[in-house]
DNA sequence: GCAGTTATGTGAGCACGTTCAGTTTTTTGG
DNA sequence: CCAAAAAACTGAACGTGCTCACATAACTGC
């Protein structure tokens, strides 16, 4: 059961590199199953020996990209930063790997990441989900908001989130400097949430300078 | 050209009917057009002359179930409430209406509300964003706060909607109280940034350390 | 090496949403 | 009333994502 192993390894990386060009020059409703098999050099029905469903072979390549950039994240990290600014630095550098995937993303996360998530069991999707907010939980005790976890406050944030990756998508200003302007103002209106509990509305002050 | 157009509006009925009982018991993807089409009593095609897609009939329903929601809301407005009381008595009173809809309102909103909006032109989906977001703009300017419509604003608003909406329709406390919860602290938050004048005209920077 | 077992690959076939050439029905103008 | 034109309907057919009964290849203990 070596050579199985291996072969198994490389034709699943066949198939995931296959999929990143496919996707990538003819979006993702556009790439058939059978396009992303036959580039692959595999039979229609081998592709669901790898990945359960062709939504889920793409949210791989998401959940790839977004790893590499939460471990670029931490790497770079110095620890002195405020709460915002830490949320800002983890979900741009998710944005900095996934810009490949930008043109086809909305299409994948419309069907595999929406807020209006499936009943079925542990989808790439929901690692995605799971993951993201987990490295936020870590993000938000390393502040001392440990207590801040009830589930408005997951909802708010993975609401937020899911916009701003929307937005990302479909941005075609320069650079996609927009962006950046809808994810600060977002995380503003989610740490000034959590830094209130859920009392009193107050005014959401952005971070305040040293 | 009279009888034709009397027995276009009867077939048209007799399809919503069928798709709001069918969609009903047994779900959006759990019903096939085929299935529609015979009960409604038409061949498979003409399903196509009425609606544009599967999806599309679908989102007629909500459009319909949202703006008698939004007319009911009109009706009973008083006009001394807060713009919060007002957002929320606008969002609940839709939400009332789509009742019927909450258990399958996910699968059909997943597929065309979502923010990762396809280009195509005027779907129902794009007719419920902007017939609500108009509503929106007049009690933002019923407020005194025309000015806050820039695409920030609308950008979270719809986000934080979507998000209520989500919530809603997978909302299993008791008489779904816990989305009155996240649909109150989601309009606070809408509501505050609006009141601050927002990020509009803001640098697209993150949040610079000092 | 060789049977026997297990892992992998195959492609015909299914149900689906949707299209469209051809047919039937309705309206129109004389 | 009748032909010609327009509108509406039909169902076979297409390409899709995905399944499954079967075939093939790789590993195991003897």
């Amino acid at each position: 059961m070596r050579i199985t192993a291996e072969a198994k390894r490389e034709t699943r990386t066949r198939i995931i590199t296959a999929a990143r060009e496919l996707f990538e020059s003819n979006g993702f409703e556009g790439t058939s199953t059978r396009d992303l098999a036959s580039a692959a050099g595999i039979a229609a029905g081998t592709l669901f020996n790898y990945f359960p469903s062709k939504e889920a072979l793409a949210m791989t390549l998401v959940l790839e990209a977004l790893d590499r950039g939460r471990e670029g994240y931490f790497e770079r990290r110095r620890g002195s930063e405020s709460l915002d600014e830490d949320l800002f630095a983890h979900i741009a550098a998710g944005l900095r790997e996934l810009e490949p995937f930008r043109p086809f993303l909305g299409e994948v996360l419309e069907a595999a990441m929406s807020p209006f998530g499936r009943a079925g069991g542990i989808t790439p999707g929901e690692e995605v989900r799971v993951g993201h907010l987990e490295t936020v939980a870590t993000l938000l005790e390393a502040h001392g908001l440990a207590e801040a976890t009830g589930f408005v406050s997951i909802h708010l944030y993975w609401t937020l989130y899911l916009g701003v990756l929307a937005f990302w998508s479909r941005d075609e200003s320069p650079n996609q400097e927009d962006t950046l302007v809808v994810l600060d103002q977002s995380l503003r209106l989610f740490t000034a949430s959590v830094a209130n509990g859920a009392a009193e509305t107050e005014e959401p002050d952005g971070p305040e300078s040293c």
